[in-house]
DNA sequence: ACAATGGTCC
DNA sequence: ACTCGGACCATTGTA
C-alpha cells in the first residue's frame, strides 16, 4: 500500500474501501469475489482479510485491475480522491433555492395548459396514463412499442410533436420536473447544513471501464446546454472570493486514442492539421451536401461516438432515427475512409478471441468471456465490450494519471489551489487567484504530456467564476 | 421491496 | 429475435 501521511486520513480510506469489502478468493471466470461483511484486521500497513463465506457479491474488476489497485497507481489515486471528498464543493444554496421557485412556477403553467388541452387532470409522470391520454382518448397514432403498450419516450413524443402541439407540452413538462427532482431538489437536500458544502462519493472500484463513479449526489451527470441547465452549473462556485474555478478539459480524448491505437492515416492528418472531426466525417459521409449543417455535423458526431461504442447498423439506426440500411451505408463509409480503424478492430477481436483478453494502452487486461457464445446477442454484446474497453479505459487511465500527477505538483510547491471534481475527462479546481498563471500552465503541462502519443492530447482550459460548461 | 419506464452525463 | 460503451437517479405501479 502507498504510505499515507495523515492518520485521519488513512482511516478514512479504510473505512470506504476495505471495511465490509475485500478480495479474498478470485474466481478467473466469473470475476466474481467471495468477501464477508466481518471486519478487516490492520496489520502492518496489509488488509488482511477475515474469510468467511456468508457473503458474495459480483464486482466487475479483474485481478489485473486489483493488483494495480494494491500495487499500482491505483492506490495513490486513492488519497486524491479521499482528499477531494475531503474537501468537499461549495454551492450557492440561495441562488439554487431561487432556482427551485423559477422551475415550480414554469411547471404549474405548463401542467395547467396541458390540463386545458385535454380537459382532465391526469399524472403527467405516469408513463401509463400519458398512453392512455395520447392513444386513447386523443387517438395519436403510436410509433414505438415496448412491453407495457406504446411508448412515450422523449423519441416518440417529439415524432408526433410537430403534428399535436400537447406532446411538445408534455416534452416542456418533463424536461422541468427531471431538472427539479433530480437535479435542483436533491442538491438541496445533501447540501450540508453546517458548510454548505456538498459531498460525493467517488467509487473507484463499480465500473467495468475504469472510469470513476460519482453517486450521493451524482456530480456527474448534472445537465448543461440550455438556460436553467446552465443556472444549475452557476451555483457551484469556490469556497471563498480567493479563488477561482478553473475546468480543464480533455478535447476530443477518445477519438485521439483511437487514432493513436489504430495508427489511421484519415485520422491522425486530422488531428495534425487541427481538423473538425465531426465535420471531416460529415463531410464524406453526406458527400451530396456542399455546406455541411451543423445539423449534419451531430449526425456525424453520432457516427464517430457509435464507432468507439462498437457500432451495429442496428443500433446506430435506431439513436440516429434513420433505416437500418441508411446506418449500415454511413458504417461501411467510415470504415472505408477510416480503413485502418477497420483493421485494428479485426486485430483487437482476433487477439482477444485467442488469448481471452483485451488490453489498454498501459497495458491492462480485462477478461472477456462469450466471444464465442452460441447465441449471437451475447457475443455480439462481447465484441462490442471489447471494442470499447481499451478505448475507455485508456482514457480512464489518463485522466488518473494526470489527477495524480497534479496533486503531486500541488502539494510538493505547497499551493492553496485544490482539484474539487472529476467529470470523466474533465477536471474541476479552485485556483487560488495568487496562483493562477502558474497552475494553469503546471495543469495543462501535466495533463498533456501523460504519455508522449503521436498525436498530443490537447487540453481546453477555462476559468470562470462559477462551474458552467466548457466549450466542446 | 422491486420492476418498468424514462432521463441526464461522458 | 430486434443491440451502440460506461454510469446514477426519479417516479409510478405492482407485489
Amino acid at each position: 500500500m502507498a504510505k499515507f501521511f495523515d492518520i485521519k486520513l488513512r482511516s478514512y480510506i479504510f473505512d470506504k474501501y476495505f471495511k465490509g469489502v475485500w478480495f479474498g478468493e478470485y474466481l478467473e471466470n466469473t470475476h466474481n469475489f467471495w468477501v464477508s461483511p466481518e471486519r478487516l484486521v490492520q496489520n502492518n500497513e496489509k488488509a488482511i482479510f477475515s474469510f468467511n463465506d456468508s457473503w458474495k457479491v459480483n464486482l466487475p474488476q479483474t485481478k489485473e485491475f486489483w493488483l494495480d489497485f494494491v500495487f499500482g497507481f491505483e492506490s495513490e489515486l486513492l488519497e486524491v480522491l479521499a482528499k477531494m471528498e475531503f474537501e468537499w464543493v461549495s454551492i450557492d444554496s440561495e441562488k439554487l433555492a431561487k432556482i427551485w421557485e423559477e422551475i415550480e412556477i414554469k411547471t404549474k403553467k405548463i401542467e395547467a395548459e396541458i390540463y386545458e388541452v385535454v380537459w382532465e387532470k391526469f399524472n403527467i409522470n405516469s408513463a401509463k396514463q400519458v398512453q392512455e391520454i395520447l392513444f386513447e382518448k386523443l387517438k395519436i397514432p403510436t410509433s414505438k412499442k415496448i412491453k407495457t403498450g406504446f411508448s412515450v419516450d422523449n423519441e416518440a413524443l417529439s415524432f408526433i410533436a410537430k403534428d399535436y402541439a400537447i406532446a411538445s407540452l408534455i416534452l416542456d413538462y418533463r424536461w422541468l420536473q427531471k431538472l427539479q427532482s433530480t437535479y435542483v431538489q436533491w442538491l438541496l437536500k445533501v447540501i450540508n447544513k453546517q458548510t454548505g458544502k456538498i459531498h460525493t462519493t467517488y467509487n473507484q472500484i463499480k465500473t467495468s471501464t475504469g472510469r470513476l463513479s460519482s453517486e450521493n449526489p451524482n456530480l456527474q451527470n448534472i445537465p448543461s446546454g440550455d438556460f436553467f441547465s446552465d443556472e444549475i452549473k452557476s451555483c457551484f462556485i469556490p469556497s471563498s472570493p480567493d479563488y477561482e474555478i478553473l475546468v480543464a478539459d480533455y478535447s476530443q480524448v477518445e477519438l485521439r486514442i483511437l487514432a493513436n491505437l489504430s495508427g489511421d492515416p484519415e485520422l491522425t492528418n486530422a488531428f495534425l492539421n487541427s481538423e473538425d472531426i465531426h465535420n471531416k466525417t460529415a463531410k464524406f459521409l453526406f458527400w451530396e451536401n456542399t455546406t455541411i449543417t451543423s445539423e449534419l455535423r451531430r449526425r456525424a458526431k453520432t457516427v464517430n461516438f457509435g464507432v468507439i461504442y462498437g457500432i451495429s447498423g442496428f443500433g446506430l439506426s435506431k439513436t440516429m432515427n434513420v433505416s437500418m440500411a441508411e446506418a449500415t451505408e454511413y458504417i461501411n463509409k467510415f470504415f472505408e475512409k477510416y480503413s485502418r480503424v477497420k483493421t485494428y478492430y479485426e486485430n483487437v477481436l482476433e487477439k482477444a478471441r485467442q488469448t481471452g483478453y483485451v488490453e489498454t494502452f498501459f497495458g491492462r487486461r480485462r477478461y472477456i468471456n462469450w466471444l464465442n457464445d452460441a447465441n449471437r446477442i451475447i457475443k455480439w454484446q462481447a465484441e462490442r465490450e471489447a471494442l470499447n474497453m481499451p478505448i475507455q479505459w485508456t482514457s480512464a487511465d489518463i485522466i488518473k494519471l494526470a489527477m495524480i500527477k497534479i496533486d503531486n505538483f500541488l502539494k510538493e510547491k505547497n499551493l492553496k489551489s485544490k482539484l474539487i471534481m472529476q467529470v470523466h475527462d474533465e477536471l474541476v479546481f479552485e485556483i487560488h487567484k495568487t496562483e493562477l498563471q502558474l497552475v494553469q500552465k503546471e495543469i495543462r503541462e501535466i495533463m498533456e504530456n501523460i504519455h508522449n502519443f503521436p498525436i498530443k492530447l490537447l487540453v481546453d482550459i477555462s476559468i470562470w467564476e462559477n462551474w458552467k460548461k466548457a466549450k466542446e
